[in-house]
DNA sequence: ACCCAGGGTCGTC
DNA sequence: GACGACCCTGGG
């Protein structure tokens, strides 16, 4: 495949930094130049910032423009979400102009499954490498510029993968859980285009649930990260659970403090934009 | 060397 | 509903 070039002028909330290490992917690294280069789906993208201006360069599948409106989320106002959050307090207000250039990325619903699966109770660090190696080992090879770059592996690619040769990959206990969401998708024991087309948000919750290595935390996760793309779930961990203790709850044991009262602060306050909300506290909290 | 924690989930009680 | 166990790695 040859190279296409995409470059939008008059960014807004678009920081590359923002977008790729707050926490919602693994597969974009930082180069020497300051540009990131990630893999998705079939494609390896470039993306600097110069000035105001985003430049995308790289091997796409299919045509370059309609790939990155499409994986950014560009066609969504963030600049007017921001203002309808800040508005809220000024923990959020603080937030937001820590992590103002985040957008949430429409990132393949199977890969979203998998890597989150493999999140749990688990570092940034050896997540990323994790998936490296899972990518490496049964993706597909893409050469770009004389590099080797692999696609993240299809279910279809995972298929006869054993339990073993994840835990040789170094997955953990998440190989058995691997495996066996693996194979109920392949299965369509959970059927994802449908799970695509549900506009019930709690019916797909329920399915993502019933994956094994997907509780609570990780569902939601999916169904912010991915194009399932739910804005109103608020995705609770440790960092979450910390930074809502200290802004609203006050409690002296984080750990003690109880999910039900996070969900219902996160609910009042920030409404079908708890997602967005989370993320900004999260990135912020984690970060700064 | 040793201990701790990391974008939690699962089985058991 | 609470509790401990779980694989592995980097950092203190």
């Amino acid at each position: 495949m040859k190279e296409q070039k995409y470059i939008i002028k008059d960014s807004n909330s678009f920081e590359l930094k923002d977008i790729f290490e707050c926490g919602q992917c693994f597969r974009w690294n930082e180069q020497d130049d300051g540009s990131y280069i990630g893999v998705f789906g079939e494609n390896v993208l470039n993306v600097r910032k110069i000035n105001n201006e985003i430049i995308f360069t790289g091997i796409c599948k299919e045509n370059i423009k309609t790939t990155v409106e499409e994986y950014f989320d560009l066609n969504r106002n963030y600049e007017n979400i921001k203002n309808k959050l800040s508005n809220i307090d000024e923990n959020m207000k603080k937030s937001i102009e820590y992590g103002k250039g985040i957008r949430i990325l429409n990132q393949d619903l199977w890969e979203t499954i998998i890597s989150f699966i493999i999140s749990a109770n688990n570092n940034i660090p050896r997540i990323k490498g994790i998936i490296e190696r899972l990518s490496k080992k049964y993706g597909k090879e893409i050469n770009w510029k004389g590099n080797k770059y692999y696609t993240f592996p299809t279910a279809k690619q995972l298929k006869d993968v054993t339990v073993q040769e994840y835990r040789e990959l170094g997955l953990g206990f998440r190989d058995i859980r691997l495996y066996e969401t693996t194979h109920m998708i392949l299965d369509k024991k959970i059927n994802l285009e449908e799970m695509q087309k549900n506009p019930d948000t709690i019916q797909v919750r329920e399915q993502l649930l019933s994956l094994s290595g997907v509780g609570p935390k990780v569902a939601d996760c999916i169904l912010l990260f991915s194009t399932l793309k739910r804005f109103e779930v608020f995705p609770i961990d440790v960092w979450v659970r910390r930074v809502m203790n200290d802004l609203y709850i006050h409690n002296q044991d984080e750990t003690k403090v109880n999910k039900k009262e996070i969900e219902k602060i996160a609910n009042e306050k920030f409404g079908d934009l708890a997602g967005l909300a989370q993320q900004y506290l999260f990135y912020w909290r984690r970060e700064a």
